[in-house]
DNA sequence: TTCTAATGTAAGCAGTGTAAACATTAATGT
DNA sequence: ACATTAATGTTTACACTGCTTACATTAGAA
């Protein structure tokens, strides 16, 4: 004997549209779909979420949350360049083993994050993330960490873009070294430390 | 008088799709739209584009076409570090002013580019534009080239996505430079050619 | 000139986001 | 304790989508 009233559904319906929009990318999400893996009416969803730009919000802000957590540095002590470096395979894991969270997360789907403050609020909290470890790594500047910071973010997030554009385009994973289209970039996947070692030497002593 | 058959339908929907997903973004475009913008019936576009991700796939191709053109180095010379700057801010103005157009080049809308040959090539094409750039940049080995040429990529392909991002973030374009959320890419944005110069001077002088 | 393949149309299916009007119930103020 | 209100759910419906199927026209090859 089931309430009328759910009790839990906005909760419920954010759960749900996680898992499905990982699974199945966000394209394949429909509202009513997601209405009735929760028992509920197909427009039940809207006393929840305006839109479905709303939903995706949540899914989007549900991932940088998870994603502060995979990139997080304790930066109690002064942090060291290979923890930096850890940080940007965290991030880059994340981002492959997430993919469609991530374009989400990136992408247009959530036009302006301003519209959705706590979407705001978490994705500026991952930045955070990135900006306080580069401050404890050494005496620099606030300008001399943001050159840093952006470097290196740019620099993973390109490599995920890459990456995945890569394994696409080679129509095997990472384990194809053979010379081809954009083999370069799944030739680095296979050495995905040593190359972001010589990378972020590059950054950290500049 | 029109005739019954229209005599280039497949080019014009093509050209009519890259106007439109451009504007709009990929995500507005409707092959019924689209059909009644070239004065045809809904289900004309069908007969030349099997489903709808084949019409993106044809978009993206001119993308990547437009892309190679616009970074296009002349590689008969050694090629200077200053052209792969130069080479660099051509990149990153391209995916800032064809921003949606990027995103379906880059992006999940056209799952596997194996299945559009057309689309691989040219996707190819312009990966090979940057990797005989650095070709002749120095006396290098294939793996050092590929090196220097994917971690080049990746930076300009990540600072397209961070750059995009901060814009919307910061609720105005490049020009807001106060402390707040993701600044520092705004920050750099204003500084973009000389960000390039230190980031690829680490790069090339390694 | 006939036949066939290419290219167009018409009608319709199943699915979508979302708006509007209504039903039920939880929360609140007296 | 009870009436009122706000929150949350349902029903119905609209306009739109990608795409399929059956049929119409016509360009080009035999």
């Amino acid at each position: 004997m089931k309430s009328y009233h759910h009790g839990n559904l906005k909760q419920e319906l954010i759960d749900c549209a996680c898992r499905l929009c990982e699974r199945d990318g966000y394209t394949k999400l429909s509202i009513r779909t997601l209405a009735k893996e929760s028992g509920v009416s197909q427009t039940a969803p809207y006393r929840h979420f305006e839109t479905k730009e709303a939903l995706y919000a949540s899914v989007a802000q549900d991932g940088f949350n998870k994603l502060s957590k995979a990139i997080h540095v304790n930066v109690d002590k002064k942090v060291t360049k290979k923890q930096i470096i850890d940080m940007a395979i965290k991030y880059i894991e994340f981002g492959l083993k997430n993919a469609n969270t991530y374009d989400l997360m990136f992408g247009t789907a959530v036009g302006n994050f301003a519209e959705y403050p706590e979407l705001l609020e978490s994705a500026n909290s991952s930045y955070e993330n990135f900006r306080s470890s580069f401050s404890q790594l050494a005496n620099d500047s606030d300008e001399v960490i943001a050159f840093k910071c952006i470097t290196l973010w740019s620099m993973v997030h390109g490599l995920v873009g890459i990456l995945r554009k890569a394994q696409v385009v080679a129509d095997e994973p990472m384990t194809n070294l053979e010379a081809g289209p954009m083999s370069s970039a799944i030739l680095i996947a296979g050495n995905l430390e040593d190359h972001l070692d010589k990378v972020i030497s590059g950054i950290v002593e500049n």
